[in-house]
DNA sequence: CTTGACCTTCCCATGATGGGAAGGTGTAGC
DNA sequence: GCTACACCTTCCCATCATGGGAAGGTCAAG
């Protein structure tokens, strides 16, 4: 399977393949005579789960970590556990910022005539 | 003033107030005869403005938006807050993305026996 | 006159992704 | 067998906002 057949089975672009590849988070496939990458059903099933680490938010780096913990069939599920609830506070913490903001903003925008007159609370506000 | 006085009254950092120039959000201030920046009352307003809504979320260019209509003084309120409620209804986008992903891994998390036994549900799942 | 704190510009790095150019390869249709 | 096209390769650049640091100039206090 060359890269673009794996970018469609996984979900991972073609740019991103080789990109992981570069930063060492993904081992390099063989190549063929030609010097394409050649894929394997396993590489395919790996680029999936960095997909889905990303898509819960972890970084590169935190996922490279869960790759290593998912490769060690000895690993002890606490350890995973404690890295899950990290991020799961850390993401809670950044959506509370934002949703911070989003009040913030809200309670200023809700002072604001929002007609044709220039007098606005919001800009007031940011510039007080 | 100098930079580094602006800095510590307006909260922005001496190299940010340099790229904020750079990139012509802000106006170029006054030089020295050395060359030295000098900036003014007015200037560090700016910059508290500028802080202000970077940190209610604002990007850079929505930022120069928003100082543009501070400065306009026949402004319509209702254009900022427009600008306003369409901010924080990202805002609030993104924290309901961010959510999402923390209650997804929780409950993962809720089913990991998080000891030294292996088998550990949360790898299943983002590898499966 | 030295020292140290400040200033200047310039370049580089981050994190994750995409765009695109220049050139090689593989395959399908004719 | 040739042509066209889709795909692959590497390499460089851009994004967004910020920080780090080097090399060199300036200013004020001791």
């Amino acid at each position: 399977m060359n890269i673009g057949q794996a970018a469609e089975a996984s979900g991972v672009s073609a740019k991103m393949i080789r990109y992981y590849e570069e930063i060492a988070l993904i081992k390099p496939p063989a190549r063929s005579q030609s010097g394409y990458r050649v894929y394997g059903a396993e590489d395919v099933h790996t680029l999936h789960f960095v997909r889905r680490a990303r898509s819960l938010g972890f970084s590169i780096e935190e996922t490279g970590a869960l790759l290593a913990l998912w490769r060690d069939r000895s690993r002890a599920s606490a350890d995973v556990k404690a890295m899950a609830l990290k991020h799961v506070a850390e993401l809670e913490e950044k959506a509370a910022a934002l949703k911070a903001m989003a009040k913030t903003l809200r309670h200023l925008a809700s002072h604001c005539h929002g007609d044709a007159r220039p007098d606005c609370p919001i800009l007031d506000e940011i510039g007080a």
